[in-house]
DNA sequence: CGACATTTTGACGGTCTTCAAGACAGGTGG
DNA sequence: CCACCTGTCTTGAAGACCGTCAAAATGTCG
């Protein structure tokens, strides 16, 4: 009884193909055809879920595969000589993570979850083979490593020239817009990580970062009970965030025009 | 007589192929054959050299192709709402720009020459078919895009928490580093752009960066008359940069093995 | 030479960090 | 159920670092 019910919970898991995964629209699939898709079902290899904490890889692993996050959400960072840690990137689902590995065939940066998490392995030297096969694959990948520069672009100038109140600001709005474009709220979400780590991406301090909140709720701007957060004024936040209609840097996701 | 030379010039410099050229280590033909590179040879368009102050692209133009900078230098930027202006990169020969356009296709970014520049224009499309046809093309692509993610989380993390000294000597060590690899010297060198323009891309103000020089001559770490700088002490300037045998970022320049 | 941009210098102030302490939450074991 | 503990968050006070402002000096190019 238990050990069917087991086997059934890990057969359909495992077995979840790209064409029936609701996330196919964020993620590398996108406007191929049916059996191109198949044909990428084939390379994919779907892993068991990472524990909150647990390392999907490590800086300095050799680079095999890039990862689709499925469920849950990740980290990537680095870590200086001296130990301090720096949050390059957090990722949702539908967003790929290693794509700075491809270069050197070495990780640069550790990637661990923040909450229980499943991810797709895309073995990278089968996805090259395949990308030389398949014209869109190859394309959409072109695309969203460009999609990467672009949005890494935008954050240093968030870094370089904003200050603490427009980089919380866009990041807010940055979680905003990926949430809804996974169809669920834009403006009340449960963030997956902790204040300390939110101001660690965004080049503050921890005490910095709850004073932030505190001003931002004091203004109606939202309302946060831990990382629970309620946009209330989305207007405001996005001039504050200094690029009215553009998007949010900070993650994966971008209009994709053809 | 003018007439004839003048002709042998544009000649010389237009005909100038993939396979003569000393940069082909640093750009895209970096491990293909004579034939692969004939291929590529046939889509590159050589350009009349752009002047001081002259874009190749401007943000908002529809994208093209990607540009290979062959002798100058370039600046690529972005403008906010508020005009004012932020340098997202320095581009030296051998390098790519333009990669951040592929998702989109319209330049986020402006590009424009810091002296006379003059580029290998590789048309997109032509470059995508090729590069599903050339496995080494596809995979140098996908590397050199690989590679400026990397070199723009580096940034990002320098940004975020490096203070404005670091920052500089991360930024000399860079332009060395890049210099060192065409053959130039690695310690005396003359960099193409203003100390503004150094300053705004380190989100630092003119005034910091005139302040951090002296600093740094004072310390004897190095001589600066103008834009012509002579490191006198690597050795420090690496371990303030805080990572010790590592790449500097801020450029497309780190090693590439196989 | 003369107009203009870039660089330098000094004084001052704001923003964010740092340090130190206390509040709160979630989980564990008695 | 409560005491305990650890990690996270909050709050306050002090100070560092860098930005801003203003003005002079230097350099650059017609």
């Amino acid at each position: 009884m238990t050990g069917s019910t087991r086997s059934d919970f890990r057969i359909s898991t495992l077995r979840q193909a790209c064409t029936h995964c609701s996330l196919n629209q964020l993620c590398l699939p996108m406007s191929l055809s049916e059996a191109d898709i198949e044909q990428l079902d084939a390379i994919v290899e779907r892993r068991k879920p990472l524990d909150r904490g647990g390392h999907l890889y490590r800086a300095g692993d050799s680079f095999r595969a890039i990862y689709a996050v499925r469920s849950g959400s990740l980290k990537t960072y680095t870590t200086a000589d001296n130990g301090e840690e720096q949050v390059t990137g957090f990722h949702l689902p539908g967003e790929l993570v290693g794509l700075d590995a491809i270069n050197s065939w070495v990780h640069p940066c550790g990637a661990s979850a923040l909450e229980t998490t499943s991810v797709c392995e895309l073995p990278f030297e089968e996805l090259e083979n395949l990308a030389a096969d398949i014209p869109g694959l190859q394309r959409q990948l072109f695309r969203l490593m460009s999609r990467e520069i672009f949005a890494d672009q935008e954050m240093l100038f968030a870094m370089a020239r904003r200050s603490a109140e427009e980089r919380l600001a866009m990041l807010l709005l940055s979680f905003s817009d990926r949430f809804g474009r996974r169809g669920l709220s834009p403006s009340r979400f449960r963030l997956p990580m902790a204040r300390t780590e939110l101001g660690n991406y965004l080049g503050l301090a921890p005490e910095t970062m709850s004073r932030l909140f505190r001003r931002f709720q004091e203004q109606g701007w939202l309302e946060a009970d831990g990382r629970e957060i309620n946009l209330l004024d989305v207007p405001t936040l996005r001039e504050l965030s200094g690029r009215g209609g553009e998007e949010a840097a900070g993650g994966q996701c971008h209009p994709v025009p053809e």
